[in-house]
RNA sequence: GGAGAGAUGGCCGAGAGGCUGAAGGCGCUCCCCUGCUAAGGGAGUAUGGGGUUUAUAGCUCCAUCGAGGGUUCGAAUCCCUCUCUCUCCGCCA
């Protein structure tokens, strides 16, 4: 959530910041409710403030043994007319609120201009893609040996963009996870979380997922109307919802590997081969929660340890920033680590790292309490894939596919 | 699933329609005293929002005692719904 306080005093700078989102913010509107609202919320406490004080009145008469009934006499008006107040005033709120959560965060300068990700900017390359003597496969076709990577399995237990995994593929995923948390925790400096993997409305509501983006979620048939979460950026994030920290606390970092749930609405054949675009895979997630003047630091940070990993892994990829049209809802700027994929020819995103800035802490409250001014301030998020576990797997079987067309299962230093 | 008990500030804990944003204690901060330490004395110590202001400070108002409704001139306190926690029984990993 933006600040409202720059929506009311810097609406039309807001407004041509949001633009080049491609996002119209409706200026006239949100002008006039919030006149409105100012209006009303003055007369709404000036009546409240000459309820309380009547009442104070009257419980004083009565403790003196005064007659009070003259003081109730004046006051039989006042409920009424606070009432009305009062009800306007919340659903002006409700409307404005709805307004509010409704619009983007505002773009870091250095963001590029652009529509899509065709604009999106490549800043530094690693490695180089291998070269093949042979006919490079896919991952598809690489585990389809010994059913390794079955994919019909999976649409027959339960439907399209799932899959099984058996024996050394399964034990290679698993130890990526493994692998990945461990070098988080030793040599990053981040602290290892476990979650829920179901989450309520307002989980998703702080981190920007609802109210806008409810399609792309599964939800939980179920009294709670849980969701399944669609990154462990939502519970993790969410720890900080509501709390002050402690200076000591801050920086928090945390890594944490879920699986992640993923409706896919709108992408009908997009990656409907393989491994890449599925409705439920594994991803190690790093999170961290700053104070102000250290996000821009601490995503920079937090992208070169999502790097580490493919470069212990010796993946070549290349960073990108996306530009205006492709940075998420709730990020200022975001930075994509795209692998190479030999079975596709191209760069891939396997990470995608964002400084939220403090647009998710204003929606969920998110504080911690500086020193020096006693005051609680609102703190920065930042989080990163560090990596994409599925994504990952595809990697490393296509770049170190073998000649005789198997993948090196058997190489992994697990 | 059945039966009970509970939710108050950083923590513990009073409060049972009015003078309670909330006693008391602990903790924390500052000051005084004491050559260190221990002990003692004093003051302060929730969050969010509005108005005023160029802005801060200040001043002032409003809201918040798990959440949301209701009763009342007035609600932490009474009523309803929900959520969560704890105890016992059953079941289960």
């Amino acid at each position: 959530m933006l600040d409202p306080k720059l929506i009311r005093n810097e609406l039309d700078a807001v407004a041509k910041k949001l633009a080049r989102r491609n996002f119209q913010l409706d200026v006239e509107t949100l002008e006039k409710l919030e006149n409105q609202r100012k209006a009303l919320q003055v007369k709404t406490q000036e009546l409240q403030n000459e309820r309380n004080s009547r009442s104070k009145a009257i419980g004083q008469a009565k403790a003196k043994g005064e007659d009070i009934q003259p003081l109730l006499d004046e006051v039989t008006q006042l409920g009424e007319s606070l009432k009305q107040s009062e009800t306007e005033l919340n659903q002006l709120h409700t409307e404005l609120e709805a307004i509010l959560l409704g619009l983007p965060n505002i773009l870091d300068d250095e963001v590029p201009d652009g529509l899509d990700e065709d604009s999106n900017v490549e800043i530094s390359r690693w490695g180089e893609p291998p070269e093949f003597d042979f006919e490079v496969k896919d991952h598809v076709d690489l585990g389809a040996p010994n059913d390794w990577l079955d994919f019909e399995a999976a649409s027959k237990i339960t439907g399209s963009r799932f899959v099984v995994m058996r024996d050394a593929m399964a034990k290679l995923h698993r130890a990526l996870i493994q692998f990945m948390l461990d070098v988080h925790t030793n040599e990053h400096g981040y602290t290892e979380v476990y979650v829920p993997f179901m989450v309520n409305s307002d989980s998703l509501l702080g981190t920007g997922q609802l109210p806008k983006f409810e399609e792309d979620l599964f939800k939980i048939d179920s009294e709670h109307g849980y969701y399944l979460i669609p990154t462990a950026e939502v519970p993790v994030t969410n720890l900080a919802r509501n709390e002050i920290l402690s200076a000591k606390q801050v920086p928090a970092k945390f890594v944490c590997h879920t699986p992640c749930f993923r409706s896919e609405a709108g992408s009908y054949g997009k990656d409907t081969r393989g491994l890449i675009r599925q409705h439920q895979f594994e991803k190690v997630e790093l999170v961290q929660m700053v104070r102000a003047e250290d996000s821009a630091d601490a995503h920079e940070a937090l992208t070169q340890h999502a790097e580490t990993i493919l470069q212990k892994l010796e993946l070549p990829y290349r960073k990108v920033i996306l530009c205006a049209g492709d940075t998420g809802f709730s990020s200022t700027k975001t930075y994509d680590l795209e692998v190479w994929l030999p079975g596709q020819g191209k760069y891939r995103e396997i990470s995608s790292c964002s400084n939220f800035q403090d647009f998710q802490a204003r929606r969920m409250k998110a504080r911690w309490r500086n020193p020096d001014t006693g005051k609680p301030e609102l703190l920065h998020t930042i989080n990163g894939s560090g990596l994409a576990v599925g994504r990952t797997l595809v990697a490393i079987i296509e770049n170190y596919q073998q000649a005789d067309g198997s993948p090196p299962l058997c190489s992994f230093p697990a």
